[in-house]
This record gives C-alpha cells, sequence and structure tokens, in this order.
DNA sequence: GGTTTGACCATAA
DNA sequence: CTTATGGCCAAAC
C-alpha cells in the first residue's frame, strides 16, 4: 500500500481496537495525524464495506453513539458492544474512561512513510 | 473545478 | 441539562 487513502488509514486503526475497547472518532483522528478530521473518520466508517472492521467500537467523544438518524445502526452497534463486556449507562452512555482504547503511539499500522 | 455534505468536537450561553 | 455556532477537511456530486 503506497497510496494509502484516508478511508484505509481509519479502516487500519479501527481494526487495531481490540474487543471490549472502544475509542472516539476524535481519537482516531488524532492518531492519523489530525485531530481535526473526526467527521472523516465517520464518513468513512459510514462508506465502510469490510466486516472485518469493528466499526461498532468507535464512538463519539460524549461516550455515546452516533447515530445522526440511523437509529437501527444505533442499536446494532449498542448491542455488539454490549456482547463484547460493555455497559451503557441509563444516559444511554458508557464509561468511556474505562473502556477507552488507547492507540500505541509507535507501531501503527500507519507506517507507510517516515516523517 | 467549485459546491455540498457529513456516524464530529470544543466552546459558549 | 440543552441548543447554537464555528471550524475542519476528505469524498461525492
Amino acid at each position: 500500500m503506497v497510496s494509502p487513502g484516508f478511508h484505509a488509514r481509519v479502516y487500519a486503526c479501527v481494526r487495531v481496537v481490540p474487543a471490549g475497547f472502544v475509542t472516539t472518532y476524535g481519537d482516531v483522528a488524532t492518531v492519523l495525524g489530525s485531530p481535526r478530521v473526526a467527521r472523516h473518520v465517520g464518513f468513512a466508517l459510514a462508506a465502510l464495506d469490510d466486516p472485518g472492521v469493528p466499526w461498532h467500537r468507535v464512538i463519539n467523544a460524549a461516550g455515546r453513539i452516533s447515530h445522526r438518524g440511523d437509529l437501527v445502526r444505533a442499536e446494532l452497534q449498542r448491542r455488539r458492544l454490549e456482547a463484547e463486556g460493555l455497559v451503557f449507562d441509563e444516559s444511554g452512555r458508557l464509561a468511556l474512561a474505562r473502556h477507552r482504547y488507547r492507540f500505541p503511539t509507535t507501531a501503527l499500522p500507519l507506517s507507510d512513510a517516515d516523517p
């Protein structure tokens, strides 16, 4: 992969998140190098067509599921997260502080080029 | 090619 | 707690 598109990088990051943990759009964007492209992380996942990518482990900074109208997707996401042991509180949020996955500072699947 | 759009985020009121 | 606003930048049109 010599010319990784933005989507491909998003998928690579999400693929790293282990089961039982979650990450946020902003975190993924930050790991990719720009904390301001959080929207594109969601945009990339919206166009996702790879069952190997655990898209359900990506939530927003508030610890809630971003459905943006698609409640069906949100319910599926919540179900998958609960199946991995995550627990939502009464407000529909989950303990981000406990389950947030920390991306390694090195050895990320983005090392296609050196800064 | 410019314009629109978005599974967001931080801040302010 | 909620709503409003500005910013951001890669795809789709």
